[in-house]
RNA sequence: GUUCCCGUAGCUCAGAUGGAUAGAGCACAGGAUUCCUAAUCCUGGGGCCGUGGGUUCGACUCCCGCCGGGAACGCCA
């Protein structure tokens, strides 16, 4: 049983012994770490709902807890909290079975979960930007931290790949290249195996056809006209499309992978085309599609809060589908296949309509019964002047642009100073690499996914303080350590650790104090807890390491000092882990 | 206009289910290295938690109003 379990049944049973009722003991982590560990604050409602002095009925509560030798001091302050300091010996001896485990002492409350996951979002032909940055770590952050507390995850990267931008792109490529046999009505042979163009021409290509279509009304119809006659099944559109997919796709795994960012399912909107169109064929036969305006929709009537909902469009008015129709299909499909528990999209805050609408209709028509549809929204990423963030010369900030800019900041600092002298320019590359991806991935999580936040290109290539490359200077440190004085990392029972220091107390507390902050990121699907967690562990380290010194120590206290860096490079990794970032050898 | 989100130190942000003296990073001022990496550590100043009410023994936290900022609102995604 880990730390926090193991006081809160001991609190529990001090509330039992004196007669209380043992439902409330509001056990946690102390406010005031310089009186206690851990605090109970169950004693304050309880002397409330039974009319008693809270401060006598916790003095009753405190002597129970005094005769556990577990305790170090157990006092009463305040108005009735009951603070308790954890005796050195317990904490020193408790390591291997609490802490050594792949879960570092964390224990799973409920029942595992199945969950689907929809956090990619990228689009066909256009260039992964900063607005793809966010779904992808944080979403990444949260699958992570679902699978350690034991959920079966299913993440899907939800390709945009079936709507307006696949008739534009069809549009241009028409115009620039008519001679194509996808455009030649009469054209009966295979199409050819390779695409007459690239992934970056595509790219190129995309914001050229979306001005065409603002400026020319003639260009603007035709590919609206384009994207129904591929969605209809146009033989050549479709060829064309899949060379689309295909390019794109390969370029996009390449980026996900250097974010270490990955999906179990590839599949976009398109994927779901057939089972849309009987999904409407079903809601016309049973009267649940309304004509309106020329459209198909799904009246949603009043929101929860009593407001007027926009109905959902499950066909247009010249016969096309949205992603409002798509978004529903999938959802049926999700439930059919995976018959998950809980179906959770990291997408930008401001859909959060969208998704109101779309899960709505999806329980209105039934296809939504035993599963919980979440939209975890975040903020946007603002630039200094609080606008969405743009480059230094004005335009939108590609994902290739920000980890490069990342990347040669770690460079830059690796040749600057004292540091990573003895490297061979190899090294350099793939560590710099690696710092540049964590510095921009923690920048990013070590904010409150909800809220915008401001993107300082200077913090992005700062290194000190309260960023990646701080936490991983940390845990580079601990590996050198045990390098240097010949210690393998691995876990024995039986060793303990002796307490000598402040500064191995506190390092040693915050270790036992994982489980917690895993709970409440889980629980709120909220990695920067994590990223918070890991980036105290880290201070902690850093102070441990400043106040005690490991080589010239005697034996017994090397021995002890060793065995807590292990720990606590244990500990650090399985954390970094659940945030996605790669830790390097050396840096 | 309606609805949603946000407002905490000079700046960027933490403060889960209401609890004690509201915490970090940056910036600023000073200090530490013959010793395991100074991308480090220590010390210091800095706050009517937007504002006015309410609920409570107790409110940064919950409720209502106001002010300020952002966003969404039928055939784009």
């Amino acid at each position: 049983m880990n730390l926090l379990n193991q006081i809160k049944e001991k609190v529990r049973k001090a509330f039992v012994d004196c007669g209380l009722s043992a439902e409330n003991t509001l056990v946690r982590l102390s406010d005031r770490p310089d009186i206690s560990d851990y605090q109970s604050n169950g004693a304050l409602p309880l002397a409330k709902s039974m009319r008693q002095n809270p401060r006598a009925l916790a003095e009753q509560i405190a002597e129970k807890l005094r005769l556990d030798l577990f305790f170090e001091t157990v006092s009463v302050d305040g108005p009735g909290f009951i603070n308790m300091k954890i005796a050195n010996e317990v904490l020193g001896k408790n390591l291997f079975p609490i802490l050594a485990d792949k879960k570092c002492g964390y224990e799973r409350p409920d029942t595992s979960k199945t969950i689907v996951m929809d956090y990619g979002g990228p689009n066909v032909a256009k260039a992964l930007h900063v607005g793809h940055l966010r779904p992808a770590i944080i979403g990444e952050s949260i699958k992570r931290i679902c699978r350690f507390v034991g959920d079966k995850v299913i993440g899907d990267v939800h390709l945009g790949d079936w709507g307006k931008p696949m008739g534009l792109l069809i549009t241009e490529l028409q115009d620039r290249n008519p001679a194509l046999p996808y455009f030649d009505p009469n054209f009966t042979g295979e199409y050819p195996q390779n695409a007459p163009f690239t992934g970056k021409d595509l790219e190129t290509m995309y914001p050229i056809a979306s001005q065409h279509a603002k400026e020319d009304e003639a260009f603007a119809a035709r590919a609206h006209e384009n994207t129904k006659l591929l969605q209809d099944g146009h033989r050549g559109y479709r060829a064309l499309w899949k060379h689309f997919i295909s390019l794109s796709v390969a370029d996009i795994r390449k980026l996900y992978d250097e974010l270490g960012v990955s999906f179990d399912l590839w599949r976009g909107e398109s994927h779901v085309h057939e089972r849309l169109w009987k999904m409407i064929e079903r809601l016309r036969a049973n009267g649940t599609l309304i004509k309106d305006q020329g459209a198909e929709i799904i009246p949603l009537g009043k929101s929860k809060n009593g407001n007027d909902l926009p109905p959902v469009i499950m066909v247009k008015s010249d016969g096309g589908v949205m992603y409002a129709a798509t978004d529903i299909a999938t959802i049926e499909e999700r439930v059919e296949e995976f018959h998950p528990d809980a179906i959770l999209y990291v997408v930008d805050a401001r859909q959060g309509l969208h998704f109101e609408q779309v899960f709505l209709a999806s329980q209105k028509i039934g296809i939504a019964k035993n599963v919980s549809l979440e939209h975890l929204g975040f903020g946007t990423i603002n630039g200094t002047d609080n606008k969405p963030y743009k480059t230094r010369s004005g335009g939108v900030p590609t994902l290739r642009y920000l980890i490069d800019t990342a990347k040669e900041a770690a460079l830059k600092k690796m040749e600057s100073g004292e540091m990573g002298r003895d490297l061979t320019p190899d090294e350099k590359a793939s560590i710099s690499q690696i710092v540049g991806v964590s510095a921009l991935k923690f920048a990013d999580l070590i904010n409150e996914r909800i809220k915008n936040y401001v993107f300082d290109e200077d913090k992005l290539t700062s290194t000190e303080g309260k960023t990646g490359p701080y936490l991983l200077y940390a845990m580079v440190r601990m590996k050198s350590v045990l390098e240097k004085m010949n210690e393998p990392a691995t876990l024995l029972a039986g060793d303990t650790v002796q307490i000598t220091t402040p500064a191995e107390r506190q390092l040693l507390l915050r270790l036992y104090a994982l489980p917690d902050s895993v709970q409440t990121a889980y629980d709120n699907r909220t990695p920067h807890v994590i990223a918070d967690y890991l980036f105290k562990l880290a201070q902690d380290f850093n102070l441990f390491y400043h106040d005690c010194p490991i080589k010239d120590a005697d034996k017994e206290t090397q021995q002890s000092r060793l065995l807590l860096t292990k720990y606590t490079l244990h500990v650090a990794e399985t954390v970094a882990d659940l945030l996605g970032l790669q830790v390097p050898e050396k840096m």
